[in-house]
DNA sequence: CTACAGCATCAAGAATCCGTCAAGGAACGA
DNA sequence: TCGTTCCTTGACGGATTCTTGATGCTGTAG
C-alpha cells in the first residue's frame, strides 16, 4: 500500500483529501504544519509527500528544502498561490510536481499514480537471486534454498535497501538514513546488531558472509 | 547538454520556445506532428520531451502511449486544453508533468529542470578503466585483471579524488584538502606513505608506476 | 665525490571500527 | 492482562586502520 504524508492545515481539506486517497487505497498521514510534516517524514517513511505551500509556521518552501538534504521521496506542492514564483521555487529547490488550487481530485489522483510510478521501477526486475538465496523485492519475502525466512520489519528494510543497490557500496549514512531516520545516521551500532541478524539468518556460514559484505570503514555492500 | 524534443505544430510557438530553451543552453530538435516525433524520439535520443497535446495527425496521447512502449524518458505535457480529462489521461498513460497553456516560460524551464534532475543519477558514467584497473566511483569498487582489490576508506578516498581529475596534476595541498581536511595540507608525508600502499595494491609493479604518477616538487596525477 | 633535498619504504604503537552477546524496554496481539 | 516479538543500548575482545618516526633510495648541485 502507497503510504501519503499529506501536509495540510486547513482541517476541512484535510479532511476530505484523507477520505477520497484513503478509499482509494492509499495510506494516509495527515501532518497540519512544517514542523509535524518535517518529523512524521522521517518517522513515518512515506512513499510521496503532498504538500500544501500555505503553512502555519513555516514557508512550504523551506520545507521542501529541508526534506531535499536527506531524502528523494517525490514531493507533489498544492497551493492557492497562482503566481509563476512560487511554483518556480517550489520546482526548483526540489518538489516533484505542482497542482494549483482549486484543482479536480481526479488530477491529484493521476499525478500521484505519476510520481509512484516513478518510483516503482528502481530495478525492473524485482526477484533477486543470489546464490541459493531468492530475495523478492515486491512481494517482500526472502527463502533460502526453497525455504522461507521470516524477517522482521526492521531487518527487510535494512535488506531491501542494500538488495535495490547490490554490488554497490552502501554507505552507513545511507543505510542509517533509509531505515531509521536522518536522525539516526550516527547510530552505527544499530548496523552491527541488525546486520549480524541478517546474516544470522541470511548467510551459511554467518562468521564469512559471501552476500552481507562489510566495506570496514565505509559501509556495507550486498554481492549476488 | 541536455537534449530536449520540442513536438509542438505551432511554427510561431514552435520558434519562440526553441529559441528561449537554446538561450538556456539546451540542445533543441523541433518535431511538428506525431510521427515525426516517434521518429526523432528514437534517432535523436533526447533527453526530455516537451510534446504538445493538439498535434494535426494523431492525438498526443496516442504518442505517449508509444514512446513509453520504449522508453522512460521525461515526457512534459503541454496542453491548450484545461479539461481535466486530457490532463489525467496524459499522466496515466505515462507523461511525468503537465503544463496548461498559458504558460510563463519560468514555469516550463523550471518543470525541464525538475525532469532532468530525476535522470541525472542514472547517467553518471562512472567507471573508469586505465589498463587492467577497472575502477567504478559509483559503487566503490577497484578490480585489476577482474579480480576486486580491498581499499581502506582513506586510500579509496585518496584514489577517488586522483581518479575524478584524471589525466590532470593534483596538488598535494587539494590532495590534502580534501581527504584529511584543510588542517593538514602540510602533512605531505601521509600522502607519500599512502600513494606507497595504493601502488603496492594497484600497479603490476609498484616501483615503476603507470597510474600513480608522481610529479616531482608538485603533487600526483593518476594516468589511464 | 659528497652533501642534500625530495620521495619511497618499513614497522610499530595508538586509535578506531567491527562482530558478538546479553539484558532491558517498548510494542503488539491474543 | 499476559506473553511474545521486536527494538534499543551497553560492553568487550579482536581485527583493521591511521599515524608517526626512522631509514633507504635517487637524482642534482656544488
Amino acid at each position: 500500500m502507497t503510504r501519503v504524508l499529506l501536509v495540510e492545515d486547513d482541517p476541512a481539506l484535510a479532511r476530505a483529501l484523507a477520505l477520497t486517497l484513503r478509499s482509494r487505497r492509499y495510506d494516509v498521514t495527515v501532518a497540519r504544519d512544517g514542523g509535524a510534516a518535517l518529523r512524521d517524514a522521517s518517522s513515518a517513511r512515506p512513499d510521496v509527500v503532498v504538500l500544501d505551500l500555505g503553512l502555519p509556521d513555516v514557508d512550504g518552501i523551506e520545507v521542501i528544502r529541508s526534506l531535499r538534504t536527506w531524502t528523494q521521496m517525490p514531493i507533489i506542492v498544492l497551493s492557492a498561490r497562482d503566481g509563476q514564483r512560487s511554483k518556480v521555487a517550489a520546482l526548483d529547490v526540489g518538489a516533484d510536481d505542482y497542482v494549483s488550487k482549486p484543482f479536480g481530485i481526479e488530477e491529484l489522483l493521476a499525478r500521484l499514480r505519476a510520481a509512484t510510478r516513478r518510483i516503482a521501477p528502481e530495478n525492473g526486475e524485482s526477484v533477486v537471486i543470489a546464490g541459493d538465496l531468492v530475495i523478492d523485492l515486491a512481494a517482500a519475502r526472502v527463502s533460502r534454498s526453497h525455504v522461507n525466512i521470516r524477517l522482521t520489519p526492521t531487518e527487510w528494510h535494512l535488506l531491501e535497501v542494500m538488495v535495490r543497490r547490490r554490488g554497490t557500496l552502501v554507505t552507513r549514512a545511507d543505510l542509517l538514513r533509509e531505515v531509521w531516520g536522518p536522525a539516526y545516521e550516527k547510530q552505527t551500532n544499530y548496523l552491527r546488531v541488525y546486520l549480524a541478524q541478517l546474516r544470522r539468518k541470511l548467510e551459511a556460514d554467518p562468521s564469512s558472509p559471501r552476500h552481507l559484505i562489510t566495506e570496514a570503514g565505509l559501509g556495507y555492500r550486498f554481492e549476488a
